[in-house]
DNA sequence: ACAAAAGTGTTGGAGATACACCCATGA
DNA sequence: TCATGGGTGTATCTCCAACACTTTTGT
């Protein structure tokens, strides 16, 4: 195949978030092993994007076809398009069984997502052999860069729950103060006084209060809360 | 030509930047005028990233090629995408005299830049007739989407004055403090009291003061300043 | 009754805002 | 000497951080 100099491959990589046990965690794929020496490698969800079809399109069609999930919120946060980033020998082993052209210069499109675990379950899909939960604290050496890549949408989350409390959409739709506390918690990587976190959050007003309470808790039943995005 | 449904064209979209009598300018070309009845574009300047080449790398080039500087503040904001980016008839007029595949999908990643106006002047290149300043607040109707990249590197320029005072990059290598808070008052649309403006930069302390002031102006001489960025 | 997490207000300090006058120079 | 922008300090207010005890339930 002849390389057109102004031709190249486009990718959406996706970091997708989960929050549970008190952890955050991110969803990983393992590559299909290629050959009986070859060690499958780790990365991030993403895919190929089509000829006609949008960012925020392929990025979803990439979150649904693993997920299931649909209209969760997903954000891009940046390109990567070093001509190095898939440079690695390990890499290129890869590569060169799934694509008719291992060298060519792929530019990625780094997405985030945040998705609440308890409401879905991974599916095996075109570009991922099985799929699992990680801790972002015991993220494996990944394909590509993608290790950079996680860190850099990692980032963004944070940014983003400062300013956005857009993280409250990794929760259940009904949840408690302390499990969103402990949310911000594990995000922000640190400790948050309950009553100013609890003044913050009532101000933003983006909480609404339901007419229920924890049950089968052996102390003082919380008040059950669920989220309205600021409007 | 087939298209491959996996190889896409990319470019790199430019918002540059510059600062001059107390205005906040862009730069923008003029496409050539391809027939007699075609009305010649206004557009962003941009260019193709070239196979092997970085998209920071791809930037470069682009802003070197237009205004000759190099080094300069240079920074990735967002990659569009939409498949209807190219749609409109007026801009495949023209799509259709300098491109074999009009109807190929395009996506393009913007960044801005900051220049020195006085520092440089603006040049012939391959992807430009003409190139020429103009305040941000008359941007004419650009070609593709550029309209909606130049407001989105406007948003990204005014976030990043306000946390990283980045847009000191604008100016001549020595200022006053007069001159950096009317900077500070373009970019952000807003008044700012001149004493707790200064006490704000001098807590930064990215301001170096010269054993030098201001000559040739019938009021009391300001003090002139150089920066150093964030250590 | 006890263990466990829920829920609730006040105070002090730091940082932001508002504000007005004298100074050095060129014309 | 006058017009022009340069340069400076203080009082107030708002927002954020620190901090401890009572309540409700299950066992």
């Amino acid at each position: 195949m002849t390389v057109n100099r102004k031709l190249l491959h486009v990718s959406i990589d996706c970091v997708i978030f989960g929050f549970d046990d008190n952890q955050l965690q991110v969803l990983l794929i393992e590559q299909e092993k290629i050959t009986k020496s070859h060690i499958p490698m780790h990365a991030l969800p993403g895919d190929h994007v089509i000829e006609g079809e949008g960012l925020d399109e392929a990025a979803a069609r990439v979150l649904k076809e693993l997920t299931g999930v649909e209209g969760v919120y997903l954000k891009q946060f940046k390109a990567f398009g070093n001509p190095d980033r898939i440079k690695d020998p390990k890499d290129k082993i890869w590569l060169s069984h799934v694509r008719k052209n291992p060298e060519a210069h792929v530019i990625t499109i780094g997405y985030y997502s945040l998705v609440k675990m308890n409401e879905i379950s991974t599916m095996p899909s075109s570009f991922a052999k099985s799929a699992y939960w990680v801790n972002i604290h015991n993220i494996p050496p990944l394909a590509f860069d993608h290790n950079e890549i996680f860190e850099a949408g990692l980032n963004e989350l944070k940014k983003d729950t400062e300013t956005n409390h857009i993280s409250i959409e990794l929760l259940p739709k009904k949840f408690t103060l302390s499990q969103l506390q402990e949310l911000y918690e594990t995000i922000l990587e640190k400790e948050i006084d309950k009553r100013n976190f609890r003044k913050n959050m009532k101000k933003n007003n983006c909480l609404v209060p339901l007419n229920e309470k924890q049950k089968g808790v052996r102390h003082k039943p919380a008040q059950l809360f669920t989220f309205k995005l600021d409007e």
